[in-house]
DNA sequence: AGCACGCCGACT
DNA sequence: GTCGGCGTGCTC
């Protein structure tokens, strides 16, 4: 993989990509000592303007540059972080993303946490002179001087000590009495645990008497998987595993050494028999992992078809082969349960890899797979960069959500990186979902993937039966807009008297969607987005949902004076408070943004409603992720035109998936399913066609609209968006950059400068351009135009945000 | 992005 | 008079 340098061609110099948003790579001099260890792929310390850096080696050499450079100043990795395969993924990313390469390869490493240089503060000779003179400048800057009087301390820890010691010290620096240097962080923890510590039973006997629950569940998976085990995989189910297993080894119960992987046969999981389109599915995907050739498949299996086990023995398959396999899923569906399953199937040969890990977890779970000992890795976007070798298998599960997309820079999409990755590792791919998004769909159609069907639901289930409610009928009949029509209720009722379970949706976060002032018109926006503010009832709050924004309910319109302020549009806690009111006796849960505050909470509602702690379960999109609850037998969607509105062309897509996708919750177990689904719109086709719950329908009506208007799956699409604090710049930029990119390459249109859809974001002006081509490159070209254009005008980095395959445009 | 240097209003 | 605002410029 990186073979020794020759003696005497040691590299003199190195390249280095520094996690700053500037598209370039900056040149080190390595010195002698280092010279053995610094490899392609190492990642280095540097000195970089007044702080230190910790970067990646791209290339190394032995001619001198023609500028000054600095040295080196140490190199934190004798194996590479950062294979060849991964380096040159990475590039691709960063051209194809149009993202600076020291971004890219920084989220490409754990590093998050390690990254950060300490800043130490300590006495010149000048400040030790005044402190014995006692001529310093009295106050705070004082006992700053004092505190070093025995040594240098952090500046983390003197702005800990003195309150408000912040400009003080800047003061005195400025007069030369301290002096404040960045000092890299000395120890490197994803080093310093190259060694696997394994566990295994020794002596039963040995056992505490009353052991505590980390001990139980230690001692029951050791007695279950017989043989060494890897402490570190464990404390991902436990997170005390290591020292709940220190604690035990000194008791003698287990003995815990560093020692060499030993493979050991893996305890088989309950398994049932696959159906004929499951066995199907699952020998096309193992033929290409046994020819190890890159092939993409598109599972398009319907809610409930039994896509999970078609993925788990897809992976024995490339484990028995000797190859790792890669498994992503969404953020939110990445639960503790989920990486359970993982464990009992695949056992410590499994590394989960996921945002809400510490930054000691994380970089654990990354040195297991570099070094080897995990060949699976179940994780969500980040994860399609874990440094697995001999890629055989990745699969990226609900592959048409959102969350693949990187919202902030590299704006990078983590189920076609995987397509990528995998072509250079020649790796099969699976792609899979109940409602592929139409690029994905259409590149079945195309032949670029391969199309593996499951139409069918497992043991011959039915699909739910769905019926649409006509608001406009029901308001037209009652006399009243309720938030429930009276079928709703009803079926509501008879579910809960079966004694069986339901869930609502209504894909909007809080209680009232907006305040309106009924005097003047005016409503409540928020101060910093060009957004109406949510009343949140429960925090007795109006909250702004893209900034955080948060502000007490007024009790006058702030532009007439007034008190005629009123509450409009219903979110998903309002209707937990209609569910309460029309049922005192049923028993409700939420679940969205607001009730979950991570992932442990998710899980926590989640499993009530699975114990039967509550029986109806209310919320937003979240209660539509892939999970499978048996005595869910009835659905309802709220209000199914919420989002039909937004200005996007995707709008109809993301309706349909979202109303096919929590139709699919219903009737998983014995019992069949029924969906209701309350709208304005009954004949619009989104809503429509999944009532009917057909795929096909609508993705040929859709494709058809987007082929007409020149809109992805049939052009490459990106947005460019400029952005200021002020509108006026805001706008001279947008005015620039218009001309700039004028005249337009052929086959490509471009679209702006327009207001963003919201204007004004986290109190930013933004203006936005679109462009839609029918070749990948000509983009290419124009984002670059773009780009040096912006550079050679002295921008700053943030003032243009390029978004390339871009599902957001807010 | 940080982090410096550098030129204009409100406090001792 | 200083202190401190953030405009602009650079980082191998």
């Amino acid at each position: 993989m990186c073979p020794e340098p020759p003696p005497g061609e040691l590299p003199d110099y190195c390249e280095a990509a520094l996690p700053v948003p500037l598209d370039k790579t900056f040149t080190y001099a390595v010195p002698p000592g280092l010279r053995d260890r610094l490899r392609t792929g190492s990642r280095v310390v540097v000195p970089f303007g007044k702080r230190s850096l910790t970067g990646v080696v791209l290339e190394t050499r032995a001619e001198k540059p023609q500028i000054a450079v600095r040295p080196v100043k140490k190199v934190l990795d004798e194996v590479p972080a950062l294979s060849a395969e991964l380096i040159a993924l990475g590039r691709w990313v960063a051209g194809y993303y149009c993202a600076p390469i020291g971004e890219v390869l920084k989220s490409m490493l754990p590093l998050q946490g390690q990254t950060r240089s300490k800043k130490v503060v300590s006495l010149t000779s000048d400040g030790q002179r005044a402190l014995e003179e006692t001529m310093a400048p009295a106050g705070v800057g004082w006992e700053v001087l004092s505190s070093l009087r025995k040594g240098s301390l952090t500046l983390e820890h003197l702005l800990r000590k003195h309150r408000g010691s912040g400009e003080p010290i800047r003061r005195l620096r400025q007069h030369g009495l301290v002096a404040v240097e960045t000092v890299a962080q000395n120890r490197d923890p994803t080093m310093a645990r190259g060694v696997v510590l394994w566990v295994e039973k020794l002596d039963p006997s040995a056992a505490p008497a009353t052991p505590t629950v980390g001990e139980r569940w230690l001692l029951d998976y050791l007695s279950r998987n017989p043989g060494p085990h890897d402490v570190r995989a464990l404390a991902v189910e436990r997170r005390d595993a290591v020292p709940t297993a220190r604690r035990l080894a000194k008791a003698g119960a287990v003995r815990l050494q560093a020692k060499p992987l030993q493979r050991h046969s893996q305890v088989q999981t309950a398994r049932f028999e696959l159906n004929e389109s499951q066995q199907a599915a699952l020998n096309a995907v193992r033929k290409a992992i046994r020819d190890v050739r890159f092939e993409t498949f598109l599972l398009h299996g319907v809610t409930g078809s039994g896509k999970t086990e078609v993925y788990l023995r897809a992976i024995e398959e490339a484990l028995a082969l000797g190859r790792s396999a890669l498994f992503m899923v969404p953020e939110i569906a990445l639960t503790p349960a989920l990486a359970s399953h993982f464990f009992g199937r695949f056992g410590d040969r499994t590394a989960v890899l996921h945002s809400a890990l510490t930054p000691r977890q994380r970089s654990d779970q990354w040195s297991r797979v570099r070094f080897g000992h995990a060949r699976v890795v179940l994780g969500t976007r980040s994860a399609v960069f874990a440094p697995l070798s001999n890629l055989g298998l990745v699969i990226v599960d609900e592959e048409h959500d959102g969350s693949y997309k990187q919202g902030t820079s590299p704006r990078y999409n983590g189920r076609d990186v995987a397509v990528v990755r995998a072509r250079a590792a020649g790796a099969a791919v699976v792609v899979g979902s109940a409602t592929p998004g139409l690029e994905t769909r259409r590149n079945a159609e195309t032949g670029k993937f391969t199309l593996l069907s499951m139409p069918q639901r497992i043991f011959e289930r039915p699909l739910p039966s769905v019926r649409k409610v006509d608001m406009r009928r029901e308001f037209a009949e009652t006399g009243r807009s309720l938030l429930f029509s009276r079928d709703l209720v009803k079926a509501v009722r008879e579910c809960l008297g079966k004694g069986e379970q339901a869930m609502i949706l209504l894909n909007r976060r809080g209680y009232s969607t907006y305040v309106l002032c009924r005097s003047c018109g005016e409503r409540v926006e928020c101060a910093n987005c060009s957004v109406t503010l949510t009343y949140h009832k429960r925090e007795k709050q109006l909250l702004c949902h893209y900034c955080d924004h948060a502000e007490r309910v007024p009790q006058r319109c702030r532009a007439c004076g007034r008190e005629y302020l009123c509450f409009y549009g219903s979110g998903s806690e309002k209707v937990e408070d209609e569910l309460r009111k029309n049922f005192p006796k049923a028993k409700v849960a939420r679940l969205d943004r607001d009730t979950v505050r991570g992932r442990a909470y998710y899980e926590t509602i989640l499993n009530q409603f699975r114990n039967g702690d509550c029986n109806l379960l209310v919320g937003t999109q979240m209660i539509a992720k892939g999970h499978d609850i048996p005595n869910v037998t009835l659905v309802c969607v709220v209000d199914a035109d919420v989002g039909l509105g937004r200005p996007d062309f995707r709008a109809a897509e993301r309706t349909f998936q979202l109303l096919t996708q929590v139709a699919g919750r219903a009737g998983r177990g014995e019992k069949p399913g029924n969906v209701l689904i309350q709208t304005m719109n009954p004949d619009h086709y989104a809503i429509d066609l999944s009532a009917e719950q057909d795929y096909d329908a609508f993705y040929r009506r859709e494709t058809s609209f987007r082929k007409a208007l020149w809109y992805p799956p049939f052009t490459s699409m990106a947005s460019i968006v400029v952005r200021s604090a002020k509108l006026a710049g805001a706008l001279a930029m947008s005015r620039d950059l218009a001309k700039c990119l004028q005249p337009v390459p052929g086959g490509l249109r471009l679209m702006g400068p327009a207001s963003a859809p919201m204007v004004k974001l986290r109190a930013e002006y933004r203006f936005q351009f679109l462009i839609k081509s029918l070749s990948r490159k000509s983009v290419a070209q124009l984002l670059s135009r773009a780009r040096g254009f912006s550079q050679e005008q002295g921008w700053p980095a943030t003032a243009l945000v390029i978004d390339v395959d871009p599902l957001d445009f807010n």
